[in-house]
DNA sequence: GTCCAAATTGCATTCGGATGCAATACTGCC
DNA sequence: GGCAGTATTGCATCCGAATGCAATTTGGAC
């Protein structure tokens, strides 16, 4: 059965219908079946074929429907790709190399914004109706989400996260090491007392981090440490070095924030509130490599993220994945760039 | 015909299928149908029918399939945002407020993000195959390009952007109003030589900024005007700086910088490379209100963008016009934030 | 208990393209 | 020219949910 309706009757005008695969099938003379082999990649059909039928669709403007075929072929060739709003000042540039590497693989990606990282249960329900053959993110799932997820059996890749209980596959950068490396300079440089800005609470990454620190520097016999914790926000890193000093009764030698904007709010009101020199008198490091970290006026010491390497692996990871779901979890970890910035008094290279 | 296969033999092992309505209809003991309707909004079902259905929905695992739906629908319920390398520091944020503004209204977000402003091709057969119901770009698409969208009937909206030929809807920061804040105050404080650090030449926001600056000087009888070109980065920041400086003979007395990211780069390279203070010797005023823009160590004098409101504004304006194809083009320009900050002399409010 | 209107439910069809299989059209070769 | 073998093409069916229409049930009023 042929469908000859070019167009439809609504009350009042004349509708187009978007052309379809049997309207460009009836123009070129051919059948459906042969319209969508020649918009196919291995499917066979002779030169003269793909000539009548090339020209009946670009009369029409006929683009073949993805949903439509989506339907048929059991794959949506999307992949959702959750980040949450914790999204430092670093996150835009993942998001975007993610997105350029899927689409280099005629992969979409499906995006999803999480205000909190715990809400994920939204956003999943949503990725499975729309069938996403694969799923990146960047935020947490909760245990229960992640056995959702492998009952679908949905290839999932976490970015810069792991999860407790299951093993799954991860691409993230190496945080131990990165303040190990940050707390060894310290230390090796002369700095005794130490003040430690730890990032949200709720997220793995800041808890690492902090870890990773705090291990190294107990490994190094210091224990003059005081802890304070901010929101990964320019303003908290302000307040945090405020308290650290009070907390401490006077400024540490050295500061090691969470992340570089932290790290910069603590050179701000170390130098603003307090009339310290950075870093004269006190040493600030971040991590993450930020652009602002950069600035002539804090040249942050940090650890920058090879956040081209990681993305394109990400990407890899889940599109290999996809292809073969078989493939056995497997946790990628790369290590940081260590970036000798003007905010520390360390050696240099 | 009903399908009762529940799983399907695959060479080696079997593979669960997902579960369809079909399937849960079974279960349940009622028709397909009913199942549809229960996962419906407005649909007629039964309380009785609802439990059941529901019930062996869980028991399942069910989720209805929103390619499916949206093949017999004709939405997709899914929209595109294009966003451009060219992302400030500043666009991530809009990126996620979209993001969310658009699935808190059920809609879900096909992320296109372009290596240049001009690189839609790709993108554009990519939306138009996967049926978006509408597109919000922030990136420029030529006049070629809209005509196929104007002739997809799909709804656009533009982001801080237009089209020089076509008429059609954007949400926009009227950068020429901002501008002309920024040049009435320094010129009402007593600046006389400017330099005018321009951004990136292809994209039409850059233009505009200039433009509205170069209208305003011109306006006031202002003619010691210095151009240098930069691409919105912080190197380019700086290097235009000394640029200007070489090219004008001096330092001028303001500085006008296209974004906020460039007049840091500008005040850093004053600072350092030519000794001045910002602002007692010289003024820079930038563009956007980004996160750095705060820092202490900048306090940029700058025009915000209000985010919040302009995203807000686009997503209500794309779904209005999903809803209602017919509504005629709108282009709704906000007022910048004026925000005096310390990296000019200028007059309190 | 009766009757009519309103609410439920099921049937059959539809959306647009992919694909196994059979039919047909070429190709090269003797 | 004839024939086997390969390359094209068409037919019929399928993917999974939505929906107009008709059949059936339910509810309410009297």
């Amino acid at each position: 059965m042929n469908k000859p309706l070019k167009s439809v009757e609504k009350p009042g005008k004349i509708v187009r219908r978007r052309a379809t695969s049997y309207d460009v099938a009836e123009l070129a003379g051919v059948s459906q079946s042969a319209v969508s082999r020649v918009f196919q990649d291995g499917a066979s059909a002779s030169q003269a074929m793909r000539d009548r039928v090339m020209a009946a669709a670009d009369k029409l403007g006929y683009r073949p429907n993805a949903i439509a075929r989506g339907l048929i072929t059991q794959r949506s060739n999307m992949v959702a790709v959750v980040i949450s709003k914790l999204t430092n000042l670093y996150y835009p540039e993942v998001l975007v190399q993610l997105t350029q590497r899927f689409s280099e693989r005629g992969v979409r990606v499906l995006l999803f914004a999480l205000e909190r990282e715990s809400d994920t249960g939204v956003a999943l329900e949503q990725m499975l109706q729309y069938r996403v053959d694969g799923i990146l993110t960047a935020a947490m799932f909760d245990s229960e989400a992640l056995t959702t997820i492998e009952n679908a059996k949905i290839p999932v890749v976490f970015y810069n996260r792991t999860s407790k209980d299951q093993q799954v596959s991860s691409v993230r950068c190496d945080q131990q090491e990165g303040e190990r490396w940050l707390v060894d300079e310290l230390v090796k440089a002369g700095h005794r007392s130490f003040g430690i800005v730890e990032g949200p609470t709720d997220s793995v990454v800041a808890i690492e981090r902090k870890m990773g620190a705090l291990d190294e520097l107990a490994a190094l016999g210091i224990s003059d440490i005081t802890t304070v914790s901010g929101d990964y926000g320019y303003e908290t890193g302000r307040q945090c070095f405020a308290e650290l000093v009070e907390k401490h009764g006077s400024p540490p030698d050295a500061v090691i924030a969470a992340n570089d904007v932290m790290a910069i709010g603590c050179i701000d009101e170390a130098r603003e509130a307090f009339d310290l020199d950075v870093p004269k008198d006190i040493s600030v490091v971040g991590f993450d490599g930020v652009g602002p970290a950069r600035y002539a006026a804090y040249d942050v010491t940090t650890v920058r993220q090879p956040v081209e390497r990681m993305t394109a692996s990400a990407a890899a990871m889940l599109l290999e994945r996809i292809e073969n779901p078989d493939l056995s979890p497997e946790m990628r970890a790369f290590s940081g760039i260590h970036v000798r910035g003007g905010s520390a008094r360390i050696a240099a290279d």
